[in-house]
DNA sequence: CGGACCCTTGAGCACGATCAATGTACGTGG
DNA sequence: CCACGTACATTGATCGTGCTCAAGGGTCCG
């Protein structure tokens, strides 16, 4: 199967980086890439080890995990649909990428890769933009992780995944209840905003009581009272 | 004065983004860019407002500063000579800028640099690869933020300092007792390490306890024993 | 000498971690 | 179909790290 007709109903056709070739250029791409499915849980690439792939996700949800020597996590950053991965022109990886569902990745050998951005400049250009998008967005984390308490935290964790959720349904009520699920475990949770899983629990019971947000069962949630929501975000 | 002399004496002129430009294409960003001198305490941009300069460090440092609404603050990056500073392709820039200590920059009106990404394939893949490392520094300090206690915080960070000061001094020491000024006050390192002036005070008197460390008086340390230094840094 | 700024040290407290028990949902095999 | 195992979630009790509030000392400069 060519990656050509891959390509043609990829679905992340018109919002990942490769967006920006045209017929031609994907035929070029077709050569190196190539996809691959991984189960909820294995991992994608491990910390120290040398930098080998990048590559699209085309599925599914992805974490990028730091961790001390003595085995304390801390998710800096998840990866979702259309997201770029990897890291050209780096001899090792810093993080280790595991899936958090089942997902599907379309990955490219880094030196071919970085081949490609040579001969491709859009692309190379849209990586750049990406990759500035991603440092302000790990440098806006360092701020909550420092500096905001936990109530704060779960807060704000909340509205991002809503709004994440919204664009992607977009039932596109602004206002009023709005009920997703959560594509993360307490204790992934827990791993994204610094704290434990027991003060998660207990941050989201709390805002269930004060009528901020309603927990259906499950991972579902739902948005009762946006405006209280996005007060106990910034307050302090 | 021409900015082809000022290059020719620049003193971050073999480090900076610019030393991949030849005599020509310096003749050329010579028309857009110019020198500036910036007093401590004094702001290079802030956030919120648009971004309308980058631009390279010639000396001094420079803090990044996020914060949240009612005030309190995280330094989510330090600039030192030859880093690079400024979102191009972003509207508005997420972080304020200000000197630490009095600075020297060259700076560009940000529309006219990025035309000059475009024509200077070097220079944008250079910044590229450094936007990465920014993104791994970044992502590794937010396991640190969030994850480690203070004294593995502070150990980390005179660690990071002494490298930092030894590429510059290159004294060459490897091990033996090495002696340094912190180009920050405790409340800046507070700043940068996500806690309070007196905890940081507090591990650095412990450390000279320990004899981990001499504190001569003024910004200086002493790393007396680098090994327990880096221990330290690292246990639970 | 006075004031500004930075640093150190102490006492007490609060937030969130830790330890522990129980509850709930789901899938598997007897 | 129910018993069982696993993984995830909730809730409680207790503890400790690091924050807060407060006082005092050092250094530099006008």
């Amino acid at each position: 199967m060519a990656l050509t007709e891959i390509c043609a109903d990829c679905a992340v056709r018109d919002r990942a980086l490769c967006g920006s070739l045209d017929n031609g250029e994907l035929a070029a791409l077709n050569t190196i890439g190539q996809r691959r499915h991984v189960a909820r849980g294995q991992a994608v690439a491990w910390a120290g080890d040398e930098a080998v792939i990048c590559g699209n996700l085309l599925s599914g949800v992805l974490k990028l995990v730091a961790a001390t020597a003595d085995g304390r996590e801390q998710i800096v950053g998840l990866l979702y649909p259309a997201d770029f991965f990897g890291t050209p022109f780096s001899g090792q990886t810093d993080f280790t990428i595991v899936a958090l569902t089942d997902a599907e990745l379309c990955i490219f050998p880094r030196a071919a890769f970085e081949r490609m951005l040579a001969d491709y400049r859009r692309m190379e250009r849209l990586l750049l933009q990406r990759t500035f998008e991603s440092l302000n967005e790990a440098r806006g984390r360092m701020l909550v992780l420092a500096r905001k308490s936990a109530g704060e935290k779960v807060a704000g964790f909340l509205l991002d995944m809503a709004a994440r959720a919204g664009e992607a349904g977009c039932h596109s009520s602004p206002d009023g209840p709005v009920t997703f699920d959560l594509p993360l475990t307490r204790g992934q949770i827990a791993d994204v905003l610094g704290m434990t899983i027991e003060t998660v629990s207990r941050q989201l019971t709390r805002m269930k009581m004060s009528g901020l947000i309603g927990l259906p069962g499950g991972r579902a949630v739902t948005i009762s009272d946006r405006e209280a929501l996005a007060a106990r975000a910034e307050a302090a």
